[in-house]
DNA sequence: TACAAAAGTTTCCAGTGTCAACATCCAGGA
DNA sequence: TCCTGGATGTTGACACTGGAAACTTTTGTA
């Protein structure tokens, strides 16, 4: 004696990724600001309060999809660690094609990934970490290999993190048309600005003195 | 017969000029995600929809933040730029620990510089373009004196504002602690990675192979 | 001095996050 | 098989928010 018509099941059976899904499609479609719990709701179809059997506020939802995010990341990666065909530096210039493409690809995971979250939970944390970790890793092997400068990991995965997660910011919210040729298609277009601006990283900016 | 005791005047003078510093605190305390109008119009001492006299509505007064971010960086920029003792390529490298001191000194405007605007109006998409014109400027001049690579501003500049954009939103908003040692004062921490990553992208971070 | 525009206030409304109480469903033990 | 408790979802309520409308106070200027 419900008011149900038939089909639509009581238990959704999969709701928390389902309002995962929901919520990056919105912030594809009207940003992150405007993102609101009931309006991820809605779009599964189920009450304005569901949520709150799988997500204890709006914040943690965001940093659910952040943490998805830097795992989408790290599997962007994983291709790239494992193939033992590429040479140690060229492995860090792929890698940061990697992390630019993965920007492309899904803006939404991006665009929350690096925003404060103000109760940031521990998953989290450690899911940005273990990307974090992949770079750390392949720099020291290049380092090991003699292929990349200094002796400290840091000293190069940090120059190397910024220059593609800045391309990548700059490129996923910033002036595109400032950035690439009018009519070429996006990704692809991005991706070889990727490719350049990581091998400029690698080789230097100044003018070349001795060689050549 | 009005309620009001004594002082406090019906015209604030100069209510635009302190809702922007109001903004700035309250982003810089509590995130700019929970930035609400109604919060900075308390913190100024003013009925909650006064704000609208001086700002369409939200979005604008944090367009107009961003927008004197831009032109804050731009004075940042300008000693570096106006420094005839400097050579080309150093400048570059000043210029980008200028970017860095920037993001450090006014966090809360920094975050906010890179957000989407979903109505970005035409003078912060000014302020922004003059800003990065400084850089392309910068380059060019370097490319011209020899002392850059390349030919096309572009191919310099694009990598050098994504490393140094890159480093800031880590500083600002990442894992600091993975970033630098614990106890050190953090602005001069910062700049002096500001500084070794800047470089780094100047020479390279492939390993010397001939000279040295 | 009159008065229109500028600056600020009060009142109101729809939309939002979140809490508490309730309804429905499923699984496992009697 | 029943029945019962926990997990999942719903309804209703509340305070807070952005914003519109109509009002009041102040100020510049003809």
């Amino acid at each position: 004696m419900t008011g149900r018509e038939a089909s639509k099941p009581y238990h959704h059976n999969d709701l928390r990724s389902a309002l995962l899904e929901a919520a990056v499609g919105l912030i594809e479609e009207t940003g992150a600001d405007s993102l609101t719990l009931r309006s991820v709701a809605k779009r599964v179809g189920v009450s304005h309060t569901a949520p709150y059997r799988h997500f204890a506020d709006l914040s943690e939802l965001t940093a659910a999809v952040a943490a998805e995010g830097f795992h989408k990341l790290s599997a962007e990666f994983h291709p790239v660690r494992t193939d033992a065909d590429i040479d140690p530096a060229q492995r860090l210039v792929e890698l940061g094609v990697a992390y630019v493409r993965f920007a492309m690809k899904h803006p939404a995971h991006f665009r929350v990934m690096f925003r404060e979250h103000q109760n940031k939970p521990d998953w989290l944390e450690e899911a940005s970490q273990n990307a974090f970790q992949a770079l750390l890793d392949t720099v020291s092997e290049g380092q090991a290999a003699g292929a990349l400068a200094g002796t400290e990991a840091h000293e190069i995965a940090i120059p190397a993190w910024s220059i593609v997660h800045g391309l990548s910011a700059l490129l996923v919210d910033g002036p595109r048309d400032k950035f690439m040729p009018e009519g070429a298609p996006f990704t692809e277009a991005g991706l070889a600005l990727a490719r350049s601006t990581v091998e400029t990283f690698l080789h230097g900016a100044a003018a070349p003195r001795d060689s050549r």
